[in-house]
DNA sequence: ACCCAGATTTAGACCTAGTCCAAATTCAGA
DNA sequence: TCTGAATTTGGACTAGGTCTAAATCTGGGT
């Protein structure tokens, strides 16, 4: 059991049957899903979920920062549990797999004369590359 | 007359009306318009164009690596005529301005030991904060 | 145990951004 | 000028996502 569903009881959120499915699809490392793959693998626990309410809970997760939304390309929003550390992605750009990378010391650190007068407040970093199985002609 | 212009008649490009007022739309600094704007500024040049060739002229814009797409947010991809330097972004949290700015020297260096093995090749950095503007209540 | 107001879920309509297509138009070269 | 290829066009279609109003579930008060 994660303890991302420990974390939302300790905070009063109403554990539902989808709300728990929904969690559960969520749980481990360098997880990227869209919510139609959300959808499809909370499906696979509870037949009768509905897409809305995959949408309604993905948003209040994203809304109690339990979640991140991650957009690495112009398609689907992806969910990602990993909202703890702060950290980028490196996606492959053959096969797209998405990999967690820490954030480092120095990220979002701007040189003030390019700052155009901003306050800046966070920094998104996107790797592209290929992946050791995409360059292995996998 | 934007040098883009130039460049695409050297290359051989079909120089249409169409063709012609989209690259004229996409000539300035910090430009970065979604595909609907473009055709909304086209149209006053041009008051026939397609949203379709509009689209059709930005991908082959994209293509011939002229123009770059760039997806800030989970909407819209926006299209920027900024594609010799190499260049990242600072998107205000509250107006959603972008403003360019330089890539510097590291960037896209990961430590080897956060690199799963991937061959990097290309790094994308948003940075986040308010404008000046936004700054001041204004 | 039973009730009920509020929270949650649901199907499906609706929306935005984008793609695709077949027909109409335009154009460059012979 | 003619002609085949390139280009443009309107509209149908798709993917991803939002919204709504009605149905269902829930837990605290009795
Ligand atoms: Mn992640
Ligand atoms: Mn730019
Ligand atoms: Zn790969
Ligand atoms: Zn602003």
């Amino acid at each position: 059991m994660s303890d991302l569903l420990e974390r939302l009881r300790d905070r009063g959120w109403r554990l539902t049957a989808q709300r728990r499915v929904v969690a559960e699809v969520l749980n481990g490392e360098h997880v990227h899903l869209t919510a139609d793959e959300v959808h499809a693998r909370a499906g696979r626990l509870l037949p009768e979920i509905s897409r809305a309410t995959v949408y309604n809970t993905l948003g209040e997760l994203v809304a109690l920062g339990e979640v991140i939304e991650v957009t690495t390309d112009g398609r689907a929003k992806r969910y990602d549990p990993n909202a703890r550390k702060a950290h980028h992605h490196l996606v492959c750009t053959r096969c797209l797999t998405i990999r967690d990378v820490p954030a480092g010391a120095g990220d979002g650190t701007l040189p003030e004369d390019d700052r155009f007068g901003f306050a800046i407040s966070g920094v998104e970093i996107t790797y592209r590359g290929l992946c050791p199985d995409c360059q292995s002609g996998a």
